[in-house]
DNA sequence: TTTTTATATTGCAATATTACGATAATGATT
DNA sequence: AATCATTATCGTAATATTGCAATATAAAAA
């Protein structure tokens, strides 16, 4: 047995978790939903939108943000945050390959 | 305002979450991704791919049993893990038509 | 039946996440 | 300038996650 377990998991890996961790949680799910209903940029209608206070709405955009998910540009006292699309469809390519590898007839199991 | 912050998340945003969830650490993707390359089950050979002791292997493992990622089946002393397609088709929608949505023009902001 | 092999569970320490009140920062309004 | 409105940050408590050594379980092999 032996070898393996020298290196650790691949810079693919680690983003694509990255982003799947941004997005898993029903508060960053909703915010990502209402800012598809709307069609276009939002604020700070999210708190009255979400059950949670101003300051964890906040930091759940900030999480978003920093994964790269959602872009925020400040537009007077407000900030205008919408959805990044390269990044939304990094990850949809990502689950498309998987689901085409899994039609693969060869992968039969369980 | 008032009104709203009545109702919490819904049962969709809840289930998708703990999907993303389940898949959001770069050892469960890298199991998954594994399972893909494999084209078939696969059992305890991950604990010698994975640079983690296998107790935590066997935990990251139950992870993705619960979240319904992964289906195990125990044959002998070993146990057999393949992708649940169901669900992982399941999240492949969800992101389809995210990506169909952001294809929009009307959809114009930042 | 003893031993080995494969996997799961327990217990626990280290760390991360979540939520929010209090407060800060900053632009808009008066 | 003083106030208001909007958003961000800080501090902190409660909870969850991660990783692993030790141990348990259970089937297979000897």
């Amino acid at each position: 047995m032996g070898i393996s377990k020298i290196d650790l998991f691949t810079d693919e890996q680690n983003t694509i978790a990255m982003l799947l961790k941004a997005l898993a949680h029903p508060a960053r799910i909703a915010i990502i939903e209402h800012l598809l209903k709307v069609n276009s940029c939002i604020c700070g209608e999210l708190v009255n939108e979400l059950p949670l206070a101003q300051p964890t709405v906040s930091q759940h955009l900030k999480e978003l943000k920093n994964a790269g998910i959602i872009k925020g540009s400040i537009e007077g006292n407000t900030t205008c945050y919408c959805i990044d699309k390269d990044t939304m469809n990094t990850i949809e390519e990502y689950f498309s390959q998987i689901s085409k590898k899994l039609k693969n007839p060869e992968n039969k199991c369980c």
